[in-house]
RNA sequence: GGCGCGGUAGCCAAGUGGUAAGGCAGCGGUCUGCAAAACCGCCAAUCGCGGGUUCGAUUCCCGCUCGCGCCUCCA
């Protein structure tokens, strides 16, 4: 088998990757926080997360991915206050709109999607084990801190010496009671409004509620074991999340937490990072709004490598929009095709292969794209000469099926109904008649009534087809 | 101030020590009653600027410049 080739953020190099045990990749990616619907930054992310285990899996892996759903935090907390409900009762309807636009956006579900307020024993565990071992302590304000000093690997991730951090950085002023500056919390005295909401539990260190960093360690180690092959998130995360789930994590147990690193770049728009203090967010219900198919997303946010930044616009909406479409119309003219020149075969054969290397080699998604698309222009081309050779059209179905496995870009049918497939049936009749009789005024008449609610009507040898656009 | 990433055709964006994928847009043609779709052809890149290394650099090194990100809870 060829080698699998991963960017890990800890070496800051390009590297083979594979899962310890030879079959299973077992990964784990940090998910929302389900306060807000997470917006088209976060999903680039989790897309890129998609690519990864769908190509891990065409590889010939299985995978076993977690990703966690983050039901605790300052946010959730205000806002449960203020409209005087549970932390659950602000968070399940978001989770289902969560999981809405993930599947608008084809992304396949993980293995699991633990909650953290699930998972609290699993953390006061945690947190019980890092105390007994020396590298955390309750403070005056109640809390318990991990200790950085008590860790020598902390600021491997990150490559950040944070005595280095100077004017310009955001530093915060208001933490007292920690032996260290950058020591982090692992468990938070309860305050009353988090009793109000039901965001406080019981600890041998008095109610409270866990840190952020908390959970993730604790979830990835209790479903996929303590040390795992992959995580994965966006590249702010690096730190200092990843570097406190590294540092609690392997100070726990004295063993590799993950073996690598992945982080997927930003989206931005106007070139500006995308995030809600700057009021620049985009949401999957935008796209919806403009019809966009989730097809078309997907092509937009794979038409840039992972790791690099990538630039929201309608523009490119569109370019995709029209990219995706011609995907779809080869997919429909593989699906109905009878036979094909035997040269086929081996076009397909080729675009198969140059997709698999193209996704191994740390996902480029650009170069698999550029693949897809040469395999659509020969394929178009071939079948327009006609031939009869059935083998060589089952290769190229299968070939497509490959490719479209992975970047899963066929645009779905917009949803017709029945009333509308009969009026248009009719129409389309009316019109064949009009033709017939080489009325042309009333058959352009026809096609521009229909052109007008979005339909597009094409001749082809076998009669006319239509389609919405 | 520290660290990191990027500046490739009108727009988006891969890639390579031997003059550059793909998508969108544009132009001409085939097909069609006309279109649409598809196909054929064309147009379009001195690969941010200045040095250096090399037989040769867009690709390696140095400097500069512009843009973006991270430096405590934001994917």
């Amino acid at each position: 088998m060829s080698e699998f080739l991963l960017y890990n953020t800890l070496s800051r190099q390009v590297e083979p990757f594979g899962p310890a045990d030879g079959v299973r990749v077992r990964m784990y990616t940090c998910g929302p926080t389900v306060y807000n619907p997470a917006h088209l930054g976060n999903f680039r992310t989790f897309l890129f997360e998609d690519l990864l285990r769908r190509s891990l899996a065409l590889r010939g892996w299985s995978v076993e991915q977690v990703m966690n759903l983050t039901d605790v935090d300052d946010k959730i907390i205000k806002r449960a206050n203020e409209r005087g409900l549970t932390i659950r009762e602000v968070t399940d309807p978001v989770v289902d709109i969560f999981h809405t636009h993930r599947t608008y956006l084809r992304i396949q579900p993980a293995e699991h999607y633990p909650r953290a307020t699930d998972y609290i024993a699993q953390m006061i565990t945690l947190v019980e084990r890092l105390i007994a071992k020396g590298v955390a302590y309750q403070a005056e304000d109640r809390s318990v801190y991990f200790a950085i000093d008590k860790f020598p690997e902390y600021g491997r991730l990150s490559r950040l010496d944070t005595r280095e951090i100077k004017a310009g950085a955001r530093v915060s002023q208001d933490e007292y009671t920690k032996d260290n500056a950058q020591d982090f919390a692992l468990w938070k005295a309860a305050k009353e409004e988090d009793e109000r909401v039901e965001a406080a539990w019981e600890s041998p260190w008095g109610r409270g509620r866990p840190g952020w960093h908390l959970e993730c360690s604790a979830m990835a180690m209790d479903i996929l074991g303590e040390t795992i092959d992959l995580h994965a998130g966006g590249v702010d995360l690096i730190f200092p999340h990843h570097e406190d789930e590294i540092a609690q994590s392997e100070a726990a147990t004295g063993r590799v937490f993950a073996r690598c690193w992945c982080h997927g770049e930003f989206l931005l728009v106007d070139s500006a990072k995308m995030a809600k203090r700057v009021g620049n967010v985009w949401g999957v219900a935008e796209l919806q709004e403009e019809g966009l198919d989730g097809a078309a997303a997907r092509h937009f946010m794979f038409g840039t490598h992972y790791r690099q930044q990538l630039n929201l616009s309608s523009d490119a909406l569109e370019a995709s929009r029209k990219a995706v479409r011609r995907v779809g119309d080869l997919a429909a003219r593989l699906a109905t095709a009878k036979g094909a020149p035997s040269a086929l075969s081996a076009v397909a054969v080729e675009a198969e292969a140059d997709v698999r290397a193209a996704l191994a080699n740390d996902l480029n998604a650009p170069q698999a794209l550029s693949a897809l698309f040469i395999f659509v222009n020969r394929a178009n081309a071939l079948l327009d000469q006609g031939g009869d050779d059935v083998a060589a059209l089952e290769r190229a179905r299968s070939a497509f099926a490959v490719i479209d496995g992975v970047l899963d870009l066929v645009p779905g049918p917009i949803a017709v109904d029945d009333a509308l497939a009969t009026r248009v049936a009719g129409l389309i009749e009316d019109r064949k008649a009009a033709r017939a009789r080489r009325d042309f005024g009333e058959s352009d008449r026809i096609r521009a009534e229909l052109a007008a609610e979005g339909i597009v009507l094409e001749d082809g040898p076998e009669g006319t087809t239509w389609k919405r656009t």
